[in-house]
DNA sequence: CATTGTGAACGGGTTCACAGCA
DNA sequence: TGCTGTGAACCCGTTCACAATG
């Protein structure tokens, strides 16, 4: 637990896939599991498995395994995701209207607070409950409501634009939509969601 | 070129990255690139650029660096998109819908042939230019139309089950929207795509 | 006595540094 | 001269193997 050196970003995106599989077991009422079945069900070995949760502190019991519970409120302390955070949804296009529909995120901890655009025939309209706003009103509105993190579904074109707009307001975090890469200071979190890039990951191996 | 030994599979994730990079260079007219301005675009090394490049041949020229329409080239053949891939989508639910209807696949590469579902409240009625084929179709229109990649979009309840009976009908790659890790044969190729997964990630170093 | 937690060994991916070449 | 291609060094994540323990 004392940790002088950080705990290394690898390990941090394996828990909220231990996470998931806790919860699955948690779901059907397990109460307790352990390092080698949760390996089997993930394809992740067992020895690894320990040594990432003994990273966080001792969690598990000899001859016994990990409580679930216990296991689930630890990780979602790490990970932060005690609580709900606010997220705002950038890009009022298709897919972002799909996302703004999409019940997922809600219940899971995340919740999408509002919807911006800059194009002017959607303006006012409304997705849901959401009602478009302009992007002109995103830097008060991030700033007001302490929002950390955006998703962002914008047209390639202007992603980075847009992503650098929304860090100068306050933005912390982009799950970005788009297909292209950002470049943003350090400490800005990024993370890419493409799914054409693992489709073409996958053709390697096909055939 | 003379792969005893295959290429290490993080390798082959990254070049999509590349391709992506590359084809927006492309799209503004630039003909020349180097490993350099690549590593900045992407927020990777130049020398992993050349180093993973030079695993499938002699791509550059020294001094002055990677033709980009040759290159693009290049990686398509690699990574076996130098042609079109039929999908089928299997899961008509809120998020099928919403992918269904998204354009972004088409004109990149791959193709969503057919929806199937196995809720008969909805099979035969219509998405775009979809109508909603019933699961116990899949098999035979798998293998009729040589179908290798499924988008999977069913519920996390039944994802697992859906999986085996596409791997059994043929079906040699999937991308899974639900939130659970699917157990399968070797040699099936497995992509997940959950949001959920990289916000939970991005929360930890939030605050 | 089954299973965790962990130092040590291992393996492999990344970086370095420079020879080679247009 | 400028940039690629690449062996060697380095670094870091994974696996191993076993002591510790409820």
């Amino acid at each position: 637990m004392s940790d002088l050196a950080p705990i290394p970003d690898i390990i941090i995106r394996r828990l909220p896939i231990y996470l998931q599989a806790l919860q699955h077991l948690h779901s059907r009422s397990v109460v307790t599991t352990n390092s080698q079945e949760l390996g089997k069900m993930l394809g992740i070995s067992a020895a690894q498995i320990r040594k990432d949760l003994s990273q966080f502190g001792g969690f598990g019991k000899q001859g016994t395994g990990y409580n679930i519970p216990f296991l689930i409120e630890k990780l979602k302390n790490i990970l932060k995701i005690d609580r709900t955070w606010d997220v705002i949804l950038v890009g009022a296009g298709d897919l972002g209207h799909a996302i703004a529909r999409y019940q997922g995120f809600q219940n899971r901890g995340f919740r999408i607070i509002a919807v911006f655009d800059n194009n002017p025939a959607i303006i006012g309209s409304t997705i849901e409950e959401f009602s478009i706003l302009p992007v002109s009103q995103a830097r008060d509105f991030i700033q007001k409501n302490r929002v950390n993190i955006a998703l962002l579904t914008v047209p390639a074109s202007s992603a980075q634009e847009a992503a650098e707009f929304l860090v100068e307001s306050g933005i912390k975090a982009i799950l970005n939509y788009a297909p292209i890469s950002l470049l943003l200071p350090e400490g800005i979190q990024v993370e890419y969601l493409d799914p054409l890039l693992q489709l073409q990951h996958m053709t390697y191996y096909l055939e």
